[in-house]
DNA sequence: CGCGGATTTGGTGTCAACTCCAGATGCTAA
DNA sequence: TTAGCATCTGGAGTTGACACCAAATCCGCG
């Protein structure tokens, strides 16, 4: 697979895919004789598993070494779980707190459904806050 | 509460206080007659819920744009909640994504786990791949 | 009133994560 | 073989979201 061809299927663009390896964050791809970036299936595997990583938001950096470490061979299986375990419990913090934004969210929306129309609202004027902080 | 007690409240730094307050994630704060800003209880009721949004991953532009329409008076009120519901559409997307890289993750560290030690890994020697895309 | 620390503004700096560019080289079809 | 489009590299530019700074102003206290 040439690189359009794997930007079109990953949905990135040619540029991040070549930042992505210059950083480190796939390793090297296989390349043609002449030199232009031939993906194999490894290489698609990386491209695949870093982007869903990338897209849950676990940071380049977490990644990098993650990959710096799987090119270093078996003994450094023990860091990389620890990787893996730390960015797991990452995500899930963020995930608990987006809930509960989610949840207020909800609070928000479920007041502005049954809130009094505006004909009503007319009635208490100046009130200072037209918006409300359901905590 | 002065400025300083809100950025310690609310763990955020004055200069975001004020970066917030001036591209309108939060309307103006209160002042006293000097010019200083003087947040009364609305004032630190907008900053909660901006942190909140934000940390959830909540784009600076909607929230700008629902705190313009806020300003506007009841007539924007429809249009307010649509930006929360597609904002809270949006999030609950990210979180479904999440969950998959979660459970991708677990998939990983699972097999990191109960997978070979490196002494019978030797075996193996020359195999390519020492990471695994569990899928 | 005067002083020192807090706060103000406008502006510049930083950092991550791309994104774009130019000039050179590779690849493919006629 | 060669025209023309794709891809290469190194480096510069962009964007979002702050962080930092200097010089001026404010505020509380003795």
């Amino acid at each position: 697979m040439n690189i359009a061809e794997v930007a079109r299927k990953y949905d990135l663009t040619q540029d991040t895919l070549r930042y992505y390896e210059k950083i480190g964050l796939i390793p090297p791809v296989n390349r043609t004789s002449g030199g232009t970036r031939d993906y194999n299936e490894h290489d698609c595997g990386w491209v695949d598993f870093i982007k869903c990583m990338r897209s849950a938001g676990v940071q380049i950096e977490a990644l990098a070494e993650y990959v710096r470490l799987c090119q270093l061979g078996d003994s450094t299986i023990g860091e990389r779980k620890e990787i893996l375990m730390r960015e797991r419990r990452r995500i899930a913090d963020q995930i608990a707190e987006m809930q509960g934004t989610l949840n207020r969210l909800d609070a928000k929306i479920e007041h502005y459904a049954r809130d009094i129309v505006p004909a009503q609202r007319e009635l208490f004027a100046s009130s200072v806050s037209e918006h409300t902080h359901a905590q």
